[in-house]
DNA sequence: ATACTTGCAAATACTTTGCACTCCG
DNA sequence: CGGAGTGCAAAGTATTTGCAAGTAT
């Protein structure tokens, strides 16, 4: 089977970019987790990973097409795009922080791009973040 | 008539805070104006306001609800949340950065909160940034 | 009067850059 | 080997904080 890290690879060979280790653990530490923080990024590489390289990296990965930028919450967090994990959106709680990921849905994309359309906008991309209390932290609101 | 200003005033009072001047100069720098940076807010107040009361300021807004934070592009910019300006959405050029304003839509709020509803989530507020190309941008990568 | 606010300057946190050294192809 | 890529340290930005002085109510 062709792997996310398979495809990691011929992205950065089509490029003729070098797969090296830190580029490996970056790619890593982004998959199949929720959207991460620079700062957490950093620890999860644990001294394997300059800081430098780190952002270097990311900048990289971005302009590539493999990660992307979120705005949840107060700063920025980091995932992996949607040619390597499906097309989402996020829900994420105001109380305990947690993101939890919206599966796709149709109706809504089919309505953003005739909306966008109809401003004579061509559309490439969207985000959006919806915010609110998850289930867990609603019981304790009412409690 | 009743102001965006007298909203602001009623607000700040309704939590025995002080209307001070550099709190009205930072609303003003923000009323009926597309999302800023903090930089160009920091510009616009013209040095009139210290960089560490705008800070304190929009942080204090932002818990308010007066103002709210935007992921448009790679850093965050600021503008009125929706009790002083009409609920939308934004469109952004990444060619040339403009920032269009995208009109109430009921069928996209609805199935935003459908979605977030099926997942026992209380949703609160949402944001939606929709990336790609203007008019005038179209026109110049096909010429 | 007096508690809330501000300005200033210093401290932190975050991000980028120059350069010599290392590693991939 | 030779250039792309990295680590390190230093330079830049961005944001926060302590505190004395100013101001709104």
């Amino acid at each position: 089977m062709s792997t996310a890290f398979d495809k990691l690879q011929s992205t950065l060979r089509a490029h003729q970019l070098s797969i090296t280790t830190p580029r490996r653990i970056v790619f890593e530490v982004l998959l199949g987790k929720e959207p991460q923080s620079m700062h957490t990024m950093l620890t999860a590489c644990d001294q394997q990973v300059d800081r430098a390289t780190l952002y270097r990296t990311v900048t990289l990965f971005e302009k590539l097409g493999i990660i992307q930028r979120l705005q949840i919450g107060w700063k920025y967090k980091l995932e992996l795009s949607n040619s390597f994990q499906s097309h989402h959106h996020h829900l994420s709680c105001r109380k305990c922080g947690t993101i939890i990921p919206l599966p796709e849905d149709e109706q809504l994309e089919n309505r953003l791009n005739q909306l966008a359309n109809a401003m004579g906008f061509q559309s490439e991309d969207h985000q959006i973040e919806i915010r609110g209390l998850c289930k867990s932290c609603q019981k304790l609101v009412s409690s």
